[in-house]
DNA sequence: GTCTATAGACTGATAGAC
DNA sequence: GTCTATCAGTCTATAGAC
């Protein structure tokens, strides 16, 4: 067992509560339950709530970044690096019905001043960016059959199904609805 | 100008407000400055917030299912009914960052009753029956050209595209992201 | 139906002792 | 770093007059 800083002790609980209820939907009162401290402690680590939000985007943010570079540096087809993304995805939804932190924060977009906005958008970009290499690797490998649109949109497109797939299966309680949006994506790559 | 009821009223505000920053992100204060009513006065057409969020849902569905309707109704293919699904969402949105109303239940799940989330269930559910229509239509007309799925699998497949899509825009603040992620879709339908 | 007034709980945040 | 104590503000909701 591993003794763990307060700090990141917090950043955890911090996380688990916004991807399972949302940003908005738990206080410190919470973490200081969780966690056992005391509120005003809590504001020794993270002044504000706002500064809570910053710390859990970005940390997330380069966490999911690794995770991108570690399926890359597979030096795999681009099919399987796909494969892998969505593995990606379900895994987080299978481990109690967490859905990503940037699908919890872009629900309440308004909630976050400009700082954690502009890293969210970063998360957005990047994810945007490794997905477009991935499409234009397909071009060339020629693992993903039936390739029409343009490696930006298909981009887009597949960000777009895993996150939406995400909220569809947390509102259900149930991985089915995720399971059975990836399936026409999956039978393309197999 | 149609006097409006100020139960209309309030439950068209309270939509606004739910559909640009989240449900739990207004109060009743908010509804009371924007009406002209005061707080208490909210109370006597919804006794309590869960009353409005079922309200909320249950008019946002029935309003919902009388488009799909209008849709099937014009009885033309496949590929025509699914691209006019596909302007059903982007309208929402190009009306002032509006998501759907289920996406911004979905994303806040936890702060619903079992009555409110019986109907965002119902509305995914008739949602998803619709599409699978639509794809069981294309298998009859081969509008829509390359399917190779289940049309259960391809109805979760187009919910989570524009559901997700939908969210990724309005954290962008732009509707560039939509359009890009049904783009391969598109292509498809044309 | 709408009002004033208020209850009671909770929110994020601060001051100051240890 | 963590504590106790407390603040001012907000929230949903209720009582009772008109």
């Amino acid at each position: 067992m591993v003794v763990m800083p307060t700090k990141d002790q917090l950043l955890d609980c911090a996380e688990h509560f916004a991807r399972t209820r949302g940003f908005d939907a738990f206080s410190y009162a919470d973490l200081s339950k969780e966690i056992g401290i005391q509120k005003a402690s809590i504001h020794y680590h993270f002044a504000t709530k706002a500064d809570l939000a910053t710390a859990l985007i970005e940390r997330y943010a380069a966490r999911f970044a690794d995770d991108l570079t570690r399926i890359s540096d597979r030096r795999g087809t681009a099919a399987e690096d796909l494969k892998a993304y969505l593995g990606l995805y379900k895994e987080a939804l299978s481990q109690g019905s967490r859905i990503c932190l940037c699908v919890s924060f872009s629900a309440a977009r308004d909630s976050f001043d400009d700082k954690t906005l502009a890293h969210l958008n970063r998360f957005h970009r990047d994810s945007l960016a490794w997905l477009a290499r991935v499409f234009d690797k397909a071009g060339a490998d020629a693992s993903i059959p039936g390739l029409i649109a343009d490696p930006k949109d298909e981009a887009h497109s597949i960000l777009s199904l895993v996150e939406g797939a995400q909220l569809i299966s947390r509102a259900a309680r149930s991985d089915a609805p995720y399971d059975h949006a990836v399936q026409p994506l999956l039978r393309r790559l197999s």
